[in-house]
DNA sequence: TAATGCTTTCATAAAATTTTGAAAGTACAG
DNA sequence: CTGTACTTTCAAAATTTTATGAAAGCATTA
């Protein structure tokens, strides 16, 4: 039960890159391994082929969960669970920008708002005032632009977009 | 040289936020209260505002500099240096995308070219190069498509896109 | 009910990242 | 050249994050 070159290039990579973005390398290299197998995995193939322990893989596997871009898949006649990441490469990319809009932004702006609306303090200057304002505004549009991205279809994303965009 | 209420809470969560994705606490909370500073600030303030020492100080600028959202500011008969963060936010905005894109995105699509044109291995399955050349190719338009967004003018973002997204 | 096969928890250990601060480096002024 | 006022470096310390694995929990089966 080893992984190829090819392979483990592949999930070394999407490790790093996970990590650069805030997403333990663990979490991100369960998910790699996920996405190049073709059968969903158990707890303990996930164990043995990147050689972690029993408890990292069952919080990550939760953690990529909660996500929603892994899922739990259960055989008949077997006792044990399995997993299995979404391996349309273009859902899974849409489901981690909701998920982070959901809660890295929205907070933030909540937060903003707050900072302008109350008198938290007398001493807040026309400077900080505007600063505040002006991330929150922007916040608000990029919050509206994501979400409607995050509604719209595939075909509208690679061509009417990129139709756009490219004709500028 | 002490920070308000209101001051404190936003560079508490600048700092925060930047944690999440990928980014050192301290750095962000220097750019935060570079942001919400007038005045250029020297090492010395930066390190009495936020009780860190000057060597954490003088590392995080400097990556700060790299990013080109902190700038050296000199002033005339004034030996020492005065750090200051472009305050428009959009700018800032758009200079963290360009710089993602050029030190994760495109390393990684380099990778997954690698990974597809090189006989790295032998048993590479179907399965392996469809996941591999789907993320690939969805890289490739992602990547087109924020170069094209970086060189796009503010207008264009919060104008021309706001409105194709909200008509749809 | 007891044994079995598996999942979950969580205190502790290990690893990775960040911070410190003293020493070295630099550049300018006198 | 020497002193002064700064900036930079980096080994060691502190902190934070992540991983381990044994024990507890939970169904199911015998």
């Amino acid at each position: 039960m080893v992984l190829n070159e090819a392979e483990e290039k592949f999930i070394s990579a999407w490790g790093a890159i996970g990590t650069q973005w805030g997403i333990n390398r663990t979490m991100a290299q369960i998910h790699a391994l996920l996405l190049i197998s073709e059968k969903s995995l158990s707890a303990e193939e996930i164990m043995s082929k990147l050689n972690i322990s029993r408890g990292n893989v069952n919080m990550n596997v939760r953690d990529l969960m909660t996500w929603g871009i892994v899922h739990k898949v259960l055989k008949f006649g077997e006792r044990k669970e399995f997993f299995t990441a979404e391996k349309d490469i273009y859902k899974t990319a849409i489901q981690i920008l909701r998920e982070r809009r959901k809660r890295e932004l929205v907070p933030i702006l909540n937060l903003l708002g707050d900072l302008e609306s109350n008198d938290i303090s007398d001493d807040k200057s026309e400077h900080f005032k505007k600063v505040v304002g002006d991330i929150h505004s922007f916040g608000n549009k990029t919050n509206k632009i994501l979400d409607k991205m995050s509604r719209a279809d595939e075909n509208w994303f690679t061509g009417s977009l990129m139709k756009i965009l490219m004709t500028k």
